[in-house]
DNA sequence: TTTT
DNA sequence: TTTT
């Protein structure tokens, strides 16, 4: 047992998170955010820009979180741990897709923010809050080495 | 321009580094680098622990650092940012790899440690460093806004 | 050498930033920024919630951004380091004050909440950055281990 | 409820910890880590170094872990939050000290470095590990805001 | 593929 | 696909 597996993206939602729901009927949320950075090319001396995208993934009470208070273009700020994940294609091939498990989530849109857009809560993985009001961080339980127990995650 | 992308791993190397020059003369390394970790599977009651690899590359000094330093079993500490590339398998197919870019680079082995085993300097990558002393740390020069120029980095 | 001393706050200011000028004439920026924790008191069955402020200075062309565009009540993500400066007070005893050398800033407000409120530059420090427009992040250069050079930074 | 507050150190002890029990019966341990960076003078071209010294205060299990296995010289990796404490001074005067709250600790140094020391267990917070074998990681539970409990952390 |  |  050793190492540290550490992410912290801080960016935006490129498009409405994706909600299902596990066998055991747990939630699962998938979001898609976007960093960026620029610099200016010294050859052209033009700005350039590269943008790069991050699955994350979380779930239980997050998820449904994630589900009932993000949107496109939603800022938040996640810290979670890498795992690539093996899969097969549908010729059989081996192929790996490396995705965030985010273990915190914090949302970075104000209020107001929150409330301008086209807002419609589209799920019912609400559970524990039933006010209108976001949570604006949701930190998971970590698991101490000695009461972690294996839980329903495939990986 | 916006976000953060930032990624922090702590575990030993699975293999030695590899390690290619671009066509412009400058150095590239990568590394395989495990973390793990480990929890008591509350339905059998024994202990679990899921291995994961981070494929992280580093460029120029510190590429060359990386070669002459670490060796297969080195424990390091490393920051850096996520980056996803596209490529395409022999079937024409898209594929993604995401690795990560190594921004800070620190040695974790014991001076002693790095001496006792079969250690052997196999290239010639070292410029600036004479002496037969390791450097513990090593930072990029980061890029301000300002002042930060395009390079061959291929992303 | 050896080691990582890192810090990232994410919160909100609780003052107007304090701009001063160094002899050379570079900027300083100290902010005091809020980062606050809540849970539910198991014993009262109450919401608690403590905050904790932390003290942030910035040097130089970040120092001017702060200046121009960070306000009472601005979020921030900061990532720096831990630095503890000697002082005598008034008795000639030693005092010690811990603050977060600033060497990441990004600004989490939208361009609209920037203009909504009594945003009235007071300052002039701007100096590379003539639009009126913010940048939203800036990352300081930061040392190599070979290219840093001593500087008038006060410790 | 908002914000990050999240400090990661890297360094090693330069004492002993000092390890105490709350009127509870818990442990706390408080440990010094030093982190230095260095960098070229530029003016006199000479190598210069400055240390920065860490007080991590630890609690519970981690504490008896801390007590178990670290020793002056032991490098650590720390993740935890920063906490200013107020107190009075002998003349009644406010006083401020920052230190760290560990919520992760990771022990550095190879078995063999720590049984090659002079290694002596000083004390009897072992109390779930009764093997001889030192634990690497240690991973506090951390709050989730519906589930984390006051206890009797003064702050 | 590492390490514990 | 976001945001600036």
């Amino acid at each position: 047992m050793a190492g540290v597996n550490k992410v912290i993206i801080l960016g935006n939602l490129g498009n409405d998170p994706e909600i299902r729901t596990m066998q055991n009927g747990e939630a699962v949320a998938n979001i898609s955010v976007a960093t960026s950075e620029s610099w200016i090319d010294k050859n052209t001396n033009e700005r350039r820009e590269v943008t790069e995208w991050h699955r994350i993934v979380f779930y239980r009470r997050q998820a449904e979180i994630v589900g009932e208070y993000l949107r496109k273009g939603s800022k938040v700020y996640v810290e979670g741990r890498l795992r690539t994940r093996k899969w097969q294609d549908q010729n059989g091939q081996d192929r790996y897709t490396t995705e965030i498990q985010g273990d915190v989530l914090q949302m970075l849109d104000s209020r107001s923010e929150r409330s301008m857009g086209d807002y419609q809560p589209s799920n019912n993985y609400s559970r524990a809050n039933t006010s209108n009001q976001a949570p604006t961080q949701t930190t998971k339980t970590q698991h101490d080495s000695t009461d972690f127990v294996g839980d329903d995650i495939p990986f």
